[in-house]
DNA sequence: TTGTAGGCGTTATCAA
DNA sequence: TTGATAACGCCTACAA
């Protein structure tokens, strides 16, 4: 149990009988302090309870090892995954990181008080129209599509992934394919994948067509799925589902319908998360999987606190497709 | 645009010609300084595009009006709602909060050194068994429900929460009340519930039934309605879902077949998030409101950094019953 | 009304 | 190998 005053390297330099300076190399496992007298003083540090002062250390580092990420649209919890994982890569890398849930400018105002040495941003929207420039730590946002000045940005190629689904069910000659997603949503992101799939059935020419989930919940895939099968006669034999809940909404449909799975209709959900496999069937995906996104995002945050750089890059991930079982895989 | 080296209150001073004592006094807005002076400084300052350097700050203050959130369950999203409201609260009080993800010795640690003035821990299960000693800033868990001797507790009255919706349906005379919840989860909560209702269904003299959903996600829900109303002879015509998720599978399980919502059975779903109103039926629901939560939170933090007293105390949050349109209302 | 000087807890640079 | 001492940027008596 410890007074209530914090103790300092003083306190330990009293009790030692050293200068503070003498503390602080101890501490700090500086060559320059005798091994014995080191010691001493690391046991006195811990018997009497000390913790460096932070505020004081950066004051002089300018260093604080630690990462802001900003994340305010907490009610959106996509970016959860990824942001463990970034968590997991940042400790990798000696670092910590730190959230911040209001908007981008407050936040970054907030990091930059308690001087992170970088950010990551969350919030594609608002990044868009952001253009601080008054920055002095390297920022680098998930998910804007259009260059910046004033920072780097690492996003999906969307573009990709549909098109390597789209790839998949042509080689394996199925004859018609359909898109479930929120196709009138705002979400860049929704509209990517929208896009590039009528650009890929066109470029592989198949037969498609799109249907408005009208909604991103596993509620609003299960009743447009519903209303396919009702309505629609000439039944898709692929279906591209834009995210996991819609993808669990939709399977939920086929099986009340007793329509099989992948023998009547396959499926592809974009999302490349384990929990795709948990579904009740095991859905093939394409995506990039969070720690893929994770790891690309730390990394070159780290590159650019390292290097001091200013270099504003634009990275695209590649996606990758895993097959399980709602699919067709006889070539 | 500014330079690499960040401007100080001497930069200013410089430009202003006054010392630099005088600018960090009309920085602070002190009645100290002649008006005239005090505008010019912090004109300059604002072209200067100057920020305070927080760590200095904190150096000599001892406070940064910043409370820390620990979260170590990210994936768990249940407190997402809860944080972005102690956000709000927070801010009415001219806090900022930081999340930190990191178990919570760890978080706890990081708090420290960057010196926020309090700490809200959401992770009930890490919270019992910690005993940390050496705290010098005061920390409030939410949903541990046993005291504590190092932090003070806010929890919410689930006893209550059930007995209120057991009371509600023996008023209106329902013969037959079911619980649905997760009833295998080592989470004390779901517990808690499940106890609460069968202790108040015992109290009112109401025949009743408990139906493990083997989990908490919507299609829990859903297939352990389809059992029930599959194999049970003796259906309830009063339900009760232990969450948000299990309530959404079982309306749509009861819309499935035609069981009419409150005619046939009525629901009400334990947990007091609007969302309850958007389901497929709007649902009546028993709970303490995310907002309550935490402004309670919130407030007796602040009061226990205010007057640095070291009382635990244990809060338990009173429910209230929000009546919608999945109940039979006539009494 | 303004300026001077001391101190907050560390690290870093000398000198001893 | 150790110890003084000067920063770091800011606040706050106290002096002018």
């Amino acid at each position: 149990m410890v007074g209530h005053m914090a103790v300092t390297i003083k306190d330990i330099a009293k009790v030692a009988n050293v200068s503070y300076s003498t503390v602080s190399k101890a501490l700090n496992d500086s060559p320059l302090v005798k091994p014995i007298t080191k010691e001493k003083i690391i046991k006195i540090a811990e018997e009497l309870g000390y913790q460096p002062n932070f505020a004081a250390q950066r004051l002089v580092q300018k260093k604080s090892k630690t990462i802001g990420v900003i994340w305010p649209t907490l009610e959106r919890i996509a970016p959860a995954a990824i942001i463990s994982k970034i968590n997991e890569h940042a400790k990798h890398n000696e670092y910590n990181i730190l959230l911040s849930i209001d908007e981008i400018e407050i936040s970054l105002q907030q990091f930059q008080r308690f001087q992170v040495d970088g950010v990551i941003a969350f919030d594609e929207q608002a990044m868009t129209d952001f253009t601080g420039n008054h920055l002095n730590i390297p920022i680098i946002a998930y998910g804007v599509n259009s260059p910046q000045k004033n920072f780097s940005i690492v996003d999906v190629d969307y573009e990709g992934a549909i098109s390597q689904a789209v790839q998949f069910f042509s080689e394996r000659k199925y004859k018609r394919l359909a898109f479930i997603g929120d196709t009138d949503s705002r979400d860049d992101r929704q509209l990517a994948k929208l896009n590039s799939f009528i650009h890929a059935t066109e470029k592989f020419e198949i037969d498609h067509s799109v249907f408005n989930s009208k909604g991103l919940d596993w509620i609003n895939g299960y009743n447009c799925i519903q209303e396919i099968l009702e309505e629609d006669t000439n039944l898709p034999d692929g279906v591209i589902c834009s995210s996991y809940d819609i993808t669990s909404g939709v399977i939920r449909g086929l099986q009340e319908k007793n329509i099989h799975i992948p023998r009547d209709i396959s499926i592809i959900g974009y999302d490349n998360i384990p929990q795709m496999s948990n579904l009740e069937v095991p859905v093939t995906s394409v995506g990039v999987s969070n720690d893929s996104i994770a790891q690309s995002l730390v990394n070159t945050l780290i590159m650019q606190i390292d290097k001091g750089t200013n270099e504003k890059m634009v990275y695209s991930l590649r996606s990758s497709l895993v097959v399980r079982e709602s699919t067709r895989n006889d070539i």
